[in-house]
RNA sequence: GCCGGGGUGGCGGAACGGCAGACGCAGCGGACUUAAACUCCGCGGCCGCAAGGCGUGAGGGUUCGAGUCCCUCCCCCGGUACCA
């Protein structure tokens, strides 16, 4: 067939296969899953739903469509692959939305995106179960939002305490993080302060300990590792320092906690956290300014400031002292804001000559520095940088001589003979404020009643909705503390007159147990049936952004155990396998922003290439987990490459019976070690080479087209496992080749192909000479030949004798099948 | 700052400790075409006529052999608990 011929044959055009097979796939129901298929294994594959910001954005197709790819491929290995989507609804740009545009409700922005995104996704050709669609937003979902957090209460998981939030003065009003900007309001440039104020608390440090122990996880190590550094693991001691003068209130103490008890006795100075009660009442009427002063600055600095080692260490005397019970030494107290309330007791020992940070105070404050723990040779100079490391004991009275890491259970246990304190572990992770001063999020559902205090709403009167007529403009309380209609309830205890909570719950909360509904989407009794629990949970494989690593998945993990004990889920951990995938970022390699100019967006070019070409485009443009930089100009090689595909299943070269056709058997062994390399890829999500592999499998299919005559059953079979192996990146195109070549619908339902081992042998390889590490000739040899074998033929060819001349051989390595290396003397 | 990841041709990237640059994009040359586009064939790390030399962020080390392992440093990205 001539080229002119091929051109006026009929043309792949994407938009036309894609639209026809989504009618029919919707039509048969193909990817509905039913919970249990006869002969089928269930597998869970779950890709991280995305939030409801108005418009499929390309970092949602590249987390979906390789997902994607990876369900198909696993339910061509035989498994009933439930893949589901949903919407996480609630949140802060939604109530942004309402604040600033001032004419949209939260909820109506929020389904108006849904129903946009919704078609956008449809258009991914993903298999997506649709039945199965969750919202975060709606009352059928956060029911049962709420109905966990009740569970969690009963289980006494959760609780109420102070914590600070980040408050505007000028607008009354609380601020995200991300809301605050160089330490000012985003909206009036006022600067925030952190205010307290009583919140609620999920114990996810009850689970620390076994959400430390990750080991058995399929995850990436990396990943595994930033959550034991996340939850931060220290054995110490807490210790008990006696006030010189007790408090108003009677506190006559203050708890350190310190993973270095041997370096007790080098205590100079008490270092409390501003925000520590203590600071206030024991400051001396003298300090009273100067501490003031600080903890004004302190409350305006972040804690990421606050942690820095290199920012010059800041703090002030309080005017107060205590006792080192330990050698009765009278000790000043400071406050100091690189102390963390939220660590520990949220106070520290200071001990400056052996712990850097409060080296560096007593250095800028010209306070005492007593060695306790002798560096080697050590001639009782001057410190010139804090000892951390071990060593002998000294100045430390009875622990003298001892070495200094016997002498921490030796000085704990004592502390703890005498009741001055006692061996304790911390974490650095916290308890999750769960508590949000906003409107659109799922209500908290609790009542305040004067009479029996705080009340549970009864299971039986969720969900707690939303009312919808609320003020949004930021007024000091949040919409739902304004709404009269909203707070104002009968007390579900004694009937009498009660006010309801009106926080709503993090995000994080609603996202914390999708995964768990989309067994039993539908359930209105209860959030899942253990029988669809047990068929599908855990999951087996889920995928999305790295940067969930600890927080999202950190809180699915304390999720999932609660709900583990609360006897509805199966299993210990909510996702047996992960994979995080990396960020697409613009074309100019920083992150898509519409402040950049830099955003791409998926619509136009699944429009103008289709989404098969898309797809299979983002999976080639690099490995899966590093992501990178969206190139609008690289994806016409891909498209290129599927014209190609088209073009070689609809107009093959002359096909004939000639078994014994070298280049025909070529073209069969090809397809079969490419099968072998995507099938590996898959295995190992690296999709960006099983792309290049199907390539370079069409590059040589060209070939042999062009060569001319090619045998019948070589070529119907290459096309044959072409399509097969087009199925996970490609489910448009490959079931139409699929379809034009008399395979059964659907594509999507036959079984992987495995590679014919006969095949795959080589008879001959060649193999590279290397003199001195450096490739000189190669040879070729058969494939089993022997080491002897290689070294004749190496020592045979002419390039490396030059390199050998006048020259003595001291050692030949040889890898087997890989490469021989002559060493020269 | 701390925790985690990354740095390879003009660009995206490939490479069980074993031939650096597969597969693509862009570029160049050619075929086809009245012409352009499409398509197809060929050439592309750098220096050099060649032989050869030099090349994987920088510097050191281990090894017969290092992009890959170890140490020090630089730069970029993600997270840092109220963005999701």
């Amino acid at each position: 067939m001539t080229t002119q011929e091929r051109t006026e044959a009929e043309r792949y055009q994407p938009q036309d296969v894609e639209r026809r097979w989504q009618e029919r796939w919707a039509e048969s129901g193909l990817y509905r899953i039913p919970d249990h298929v006869p002969g089928r294994e269930n597998w869970y594959a779950l890709t991280m739903f995305p939030y409801t910001s108005g418009d499929l954005h390309i970092g949602h197709w590249f987390a979906m469509a390789p997902s994607d790819a990876l369900a198909r491929y696993r339910r061509m290995r035989g498994h009933n692959v439930l893949f589901p989507i949903g919407f996480d609804a609630f949140g802060l740009p939604a109530e942004n939305a309402a604040i600033k545009g001032g004419s949209k409700h939260p909820m109506d922005w929020t389904m108006a995106n849904i129903d946009r995104m919704r078609g956008q996704l449809k258009r991914m050709g993903a298999m997506f179960d649709w039945e199965r669609e969750v919202n975060t937003s709606a009352p059928e979902y956060y029911r049962w939002t709420q109905w966990w957090f009740l569970q969690l209460y009963k289980m006494g998981l959760a609780y109420r305490a102070e914590a600070a939030a980040n408050w505007c003065p000028f607008d009354q009003t609380v601020l995200a993080n991300e809301q605050v900007v160089d330490g000012k309001c985003e909206r009036c440039d006022t600067p925030v302060v952190q205010r307290l104020m009583e919140q609620w608390f999920l114990r996810t440090t009850h689970y620390a300990e076994e959400l430390l122990d990750n080991e058995g996880l399929d995850w990436p190590e990396h990943v595994k590792l930033m959550q034991r550094n996340w939850i931060g693991r220290s054995e110490g001691a807490e210790v008990s320092f006696a006030l010189e003068a007790p408090t108003e209130d009677g506190t006559d103490e203050i708890r350190v906690f310190t993973t270095r008890p041997d370096t007790l006795c080098g205590v100079t100075f008490m270092v409390l956290a501003p925000e520590h009660p203590l600071v206030r009442q024991l400051t001396t009427p003298d300090r009273r300014e100067a501490v003031e002063a600080y903890l004004d600055a302190a409350a305006r600095a972040t804690e990421i400031e606050r942690q820095s080692t290199e920012r010059p260490k800041t703090g002030v005397f309080t005017g107060a002292y205590c006792v080192n019970r330990l050698t009765g030494d009278r000790v000043q107290i400071w406050t100091a804001d690189y102390v963390l309330y939220t660590y520990g007791t949220g106070a520290v020992m200071g001990v400056p000559a052996h712990d850097q940070r409060d080296f560096d105070l007593a250095r800028e404050y010209d306070i005492p520095v007593k060695v306790v723990i002798a560096p080697a040779g050590w001639d009782g100079a001057d410190l010139e940088a804090a000892y951390t490391e071990p060593g002998t004991m000294v100045h430390s009275g009875q622990f003298d001589g001892l070495p200094s890491e016997q002498a921490k259970k030796a000085i704990t246990d004592y502390l703890e003979g005498q009741g001055w304190g006692r061996a304790r572990v911390v974490y650095r992770l916290r308890d999750w404020l769960v508590s949000r001063q906003r409107y659109w999020g799922a209500p908290i559902p609790m009542v305040y009643c004067d009479e029996c205090g705080i009340v549970p709403v009864p299971e039986s009167e969720l969900p707690v909705a939303l009312p919808y007529d609320v003020e949004f403009k930021p007024t000091g309380e949040s919409p739902l503390a304004r709404s009269d209609e909203f707070v104002n309830v009968a007390c579900p205890s004694c009937s009498g007159p009660a006010r309801r909570e009106t926080d709503t719950m993090d995000t994080f909360m609603c996202s914390s147990w999708y995964f768990m509904r989309y067994p039993d989407a539908r359930n209105e009794a209860m959030p899942v049936s253990s029988e669809a629990a047990t068929a599908w949970l855990p999951v087996d494989q889920y995928t999305g952004g790295a940067e969930h690593a600890t927080m999202h998945l950190l809180y699915a993990r304390f999720f999932y155990k609660a709900a583990r004990d609360a006897g509805i889920v199966p299993g210990d951990e909510p996702f047996t396998r992960y994979f995080a995938q990396g960020q697409i970022l613009g074309p100019d390699g920083r992150r898509m922003s519409k402040s950049r100019g830099n955003v791409v967006a998926p619509d136009g070019q699944v429009e103008r290439w289709g989404a098969d070409t898309f797809r299979a485009y983002l999976m080639f443009l690099g490995p899966w987990e590093q992501g990178g930089p969206y190139d609008v100009d690289g994806i016409v090689g891909v498209s290129r490459w599927l014209h190609r595909v088209w073009s070689l299943v609809t107009a093959p070269p002359e096909l004939v019976d000639a078994p014994e056709d070298e280049g025909s058997q070529a073209l069969l062994r090809a397809a079969h070690r490419t099968l072998e390399r995507v099938t590996d890829d898959l295995e190992r999500y690296r999709m960006n080479t099983m792309v290049s592999a199907l390539m370079e499998l069409t590059n040589a299919m060209q070939r042999q087209r062009e060569s001319g005559a090619t045998d019948r059953r070589a070529w119907e079979e290459t096309v044959r496992l072409l399509a097969l192996m087009l199925g996970p990146a490609c489910p448009h195109l490959a079931e139409e080749l699929w379809s034009r070549n008399g395979g059964a619908y659907s594509v999507h339902e036959q079984a992987w192909p495995m590679p014919d081992p006969a095949l795959l042998r080589e008879e001959r390889i060649e193999i590279p000479v290397q003199v001195n590490g450096r490739v000189r000739d190669r040879v070729l040899v058969a494939a089993d030949a022997s080491e002897e074998a290689v070294r004749a033929a190496a020592l045979a060819s002419e390039r490396v004798a030059e390199h050998l001349e006048g020259r003595e051989v001291a050692r030949v390595v040889y890898v087997p099948g890989r490469l021989l290396n002559i060493v020269l003397k």
